[in-house]
DNA sequence: CTAGAAGTTAGAGCGCGCTCTAAGTCAAGC
DNA sequence: GCTTGACTTAGAGCGCGCTCTAACTTCTAG
């Protein structure tokens, strides 16, 4: 185990800031650090891990109340494996309801998109076939969308 | 269209607060609503379908500023649509990675869960077969673990 | 006509997750 | 010994996205 890592280097490494770390620790996210002759905190690998798990619940959107809920139980040992397990459970039940939400929503951005580059093309086309006035009206480029879209296929 | 909807209604159905909806308002994401005598708003049809379309992109974590921008650009008219397009297009491809980076996370949990779940299953065995002692140190449990764990399969 | 419910406004307040400041300590290099 | 620079602490401040308050008006039912 490498316990030499300088807060900066974890920082460097995590993407969080060293502002960011010291909260996590003072707000009891993160247990304790060594710390070297004057103070400075040192990292081990297994604070590395915790971090990278840390981050993982991050991403998840896990806010930070229940984070602290769980490295507390943590904390008090393998008597609470089974509540974590619990937590854990009850968190990825959410994700993956969050997951599908994003999921269908991107789809529909999808499918917007899709009618603005159709909409798109028929301005083009418009302005290829026509005078080329750039400023008619929605309505009257909007009418004549259909027959473009139709001319298209 | 039904374009008479008071503003409890249309929080119902959205799931939205009126107070937000007032808020949304103000800022610039939802264009005056109509209203009837004495100053109530009456959302239409059309009102509910953009409104749809802000939750969507709420719940893909579209920042308000974001949105603002959208809406702004909207109003503006049929000659925005290319920018439009370009910003959902943006904003999709960022859509993505977070599913994908939560999808990933969530895999880890599912993982650590597991883990979890041999762990509990080798206290269980350990306490049918030991002294039934729950109070031994971590090391011993953990030290019992892989024994168990392979001798259940 | 009156009571009560439901709406209106401008603006203050709040919870979250950092983010930064100020003042101080410490180790290393000149 | 002194400077430089990286670190330390407690605590203030901030941006986001609402959320609520206070005071007021209007509509509806009895």
């Amino acid at each position: 185990m490498e316990s030499h890592l300088s807060i900066d280097e974890v920082a460097r490494r995590t993407g969080l800031t060293a502002h960011t770390l010291r909260y996590y620790e003072r707000i009891g996210l993160i247990a304790p650090v060594a710390r070297a002759a004057g103070g400075q905190r040192r990292y081990a690998a297994s604070d590395m891990a915790w971090i990278e798990f840390l981050l993982r619940l991050r991403t998840t959107h896990m806010p930070i109340g229940k984070m602290q809920t769980f490295a507390k139980l943590r904390g008090a040992g393998d008597r609470t494996v089974s509540e974590r397990r619990q937590m854990l459970e009850a968190h990825l039940t959410d994700v993956l309801a969050n997951i599908e939400a994003m999921r269908q929503s991107a789809e529909s951005l999808r499918v917007k998109i899709a009618y603005y580059r159709a909409f798109e093309q028929s301005l083009a086309s418009n302005s290829n076939t026509d005078e080329g006035d750039v400023h008619e009206t929605p309505k009257s480029l909007r009418a004549r969308t259909r027959k473009t879209a139709r001319n298209r296929r």
